[in-house]
DNA sequence: ATAGACTCTGAAACCGATTTCATACATTTG
DNA sequence: CAAATGTATGAAATCGGTTTCAGAGTCTAT
């Protein structure tokens, strides 16, 4: 186990050349099946593995695909990057991740590392201070595929993988209505991520169809953080008249609100009714138990990984597809059930 | 940006060697400065960026280093990752990381790519089920540092980062008893962990230290999940008389059991009182609030990185520390409180 | 003045796999 | 039977930095 074998090694050992040592490890058409098996066979008892740094100088490729999320600790990206490294592990990549903290200097950091790196592919989540895709143009201009999910931004060669948030925000402030709400608060996170956007959007239309007002004075942009959640709580308390209804665009900052009104004494879901997003473990202990989407975070990073190693391999000819739509749910509970309504499940997205 | 620059373009361009060039942009001491000043400008200029791979190949060493992990979508673990992630950035490392999904034979594949990557250095939590580290030997063979977090084993030349386990769950369970506990279940994991051993231990001693009896009855090891914590909880309801503590050992696990226990019509704390281990967000989202262990996981990381930094670069000579211990605290909510005590924050390791 | 030390630079070998091009031999076809 | 086709292998160039060894030029000390 002291010295590294290498197929000159074995090549020596069998009598034969480096160059169908190579080969046969390759699997190549062009050498018999006989001395394939026999290279094979020495290979392993030599206790041979193959050197990626001089594989990859030749051959220009490295096998690895880079990762950029906004932050690593949260149960969504986490649940992403779960996804990701199955498939990533099957598919015999390598996988390297790095986090932007939601700010521009360092996602345009991590993007040129990525580049150093040398990625064959890169998936992205853009961080809230993002404006345009000039750190990534270096990709694009090499052709390495870039993909983007859930935070994501248009770009002509460039593929998303989204929800559907506007009709799931749109289903959601429905449910609201539906419950007999008439005044809706809106918390959500910097506007210029489509995933807050999009939301907005569906809580806006949401009202209109249904012949409700919409108003600024009833969006609350934020953080999206559990403190962001408390500042948003004591917000809604001093509006006069109090809103009936509530719809936070995800459940971390959603339980924050919920347990801080709580406690200034309104009752949920009678006073207000409260909706989240994301069905994290959160939404499922805090009391009342929240009504949120459900956001496949597993799948999500499982499909870009497939998508990805498709364009990475040239064989996602026949797919121009540009953006991806995965399913998601509304989960109804009990933070917004005012009336008795049996609990059920409502399916919102293809 | 079509063609990549080399070393040789930009020695042509200024009628040097690429010797020259390689020494100059790694500051090597025999060039002169202004040569590498020029050097550099040009290097910018041209838009040169090294290859890692025709460079990694000649030095033998990638700049890399490895993460196993058993689950990627734990809180815990996030927050571990992303100090890790911190560090190595900062150190101009880049992080591969697998998941073991808590099964030896995920745990051994991980390893043996980490170790066909070459990489510098591996940090590792292990699975539930290892149970031994021949899969790690190739490492020790070949002197590449290997450093365990959390979930670690001894081994001669390796090093732990842990908390004082036995400790932590010895002043939980202390505090139990300080309220007037006299009949605790300990929930625990796969006793082959050393966090789970641990926390067996100091559970045990504390009783034995207050006089009260210890038995196996009392013991349930299980997965920790959600889902073993509600078995968990029914178990103990079916137990006759019924305890009047609980010491669990992880929140996810503790708030499941304690929102079975309460839907069952135990009142929390008055007939039991309830502590969980992690200080995870649903610790302090549960009703009541959950008192719990609060563990450093980012801090954690960034230790383990820089121990292993330390390592890989042979410059920790002087350390011969085996073990590492981080400070953890006992965090005291609600959930624990028979008495009316003002709530306190216990600080309990070194 | 000259050996010895010091500073700076370059030629060429090297890391280990891949790939192009050539070739030797066997087999098929007209 | 000669030409064409197919099969299996190898020599050598290549990817792009790093490193060893040698050497040229400059400076210090005897």
């Amino acid at each position: 186990m002291e010295k590294e074998i290498t197929i000159y090694d074995i090549a020596r050992e069998l009598d034969l050349s480096p160059t169908t040592i190579s080969r046969a490890l390759n699997d190549h058409p062009a050498v018999n099946q006989k001395t394939k098996q026999r290279i094979s066979d020495a290979a392993a008892q030599m206790g041979y593995r193959s050197n990626m740094f001089a594989s990859n100088l030749r051959k220009q490729r490295t096998n690895t695909i880079g990762l950029i999320v906004p932050r690593l600790d949260s149960p969504f990206h986490s649940a992403v990057i779960a996804g990701i490294e199955k498939v990533a592990n099957e598919e015999g990549y390598n996988l390297i991740i790095s986090q932007s903290l939601e700010t521009i200097q360092k996602e345009v950091a991590n993007a040129r590392t990525m580049f150093d790196s040398r990625v064959d592919g890169l998936l992205v989540s853009l961080s809230f201070e993002t404006e345009n895709l000039d750190h990534f143009e270096r990709f694009f201009n090499k052709g390495i595929p870039v993909i983007f999910y859930d935070r994501v931004a248009e770009h002509r060669n460039c593929t998303s993988i989204v929800i559907d948030n506007l009709q799931a925000a749109y289903k959601a402030t429905s449910h609201l209505i539906e419950q007999g709400c008439t005044n809706i608060v809106h918390i959500t996170g910097n506007l210029k991520r489509n995933v807050y956007a999009d939301r907005l959007k569906g809580y806006k239309y949401a009202l209109i169809d249904h012949d409700l007002p919409f108003t600024e004075n009833n969006v609350i942009t934020g953080q999206m953080t559990e403190e962001a959640g408390k500042l948003a709580a004591e917000q809604i308390l001093a509006m006069d008249p109090l809103p009936d209804g509530i719809f936070v665009s995800n459940d971390t900052c959603a339980v924050s609100c919920l347990k801080t009104l709580k406690q200034a004494g309104v009752s949920i879901p009678k006073d207000m009714a409260v909706i989240g997003f994301n069905n994290d473990l959160t939404s499922r202990v805090v009391e009342p138990n929240l009504t949120t989407i459900n956001y496949p975070g597993q799948e999500m990073g499982e499909v870009a990984v497939k998508v990805l190693l498709m364009q990475i391999n040239g064989s996602s000819e026949g797919i121009p597809s540009n953006t991806i739509n995965l399913r998601s749910d509304l989960i109804i509970r009990e933070s917004s059930l005012k009336s008795k309504a049996t609990t059920k499940k409502k399916s919102v997205a293809t």
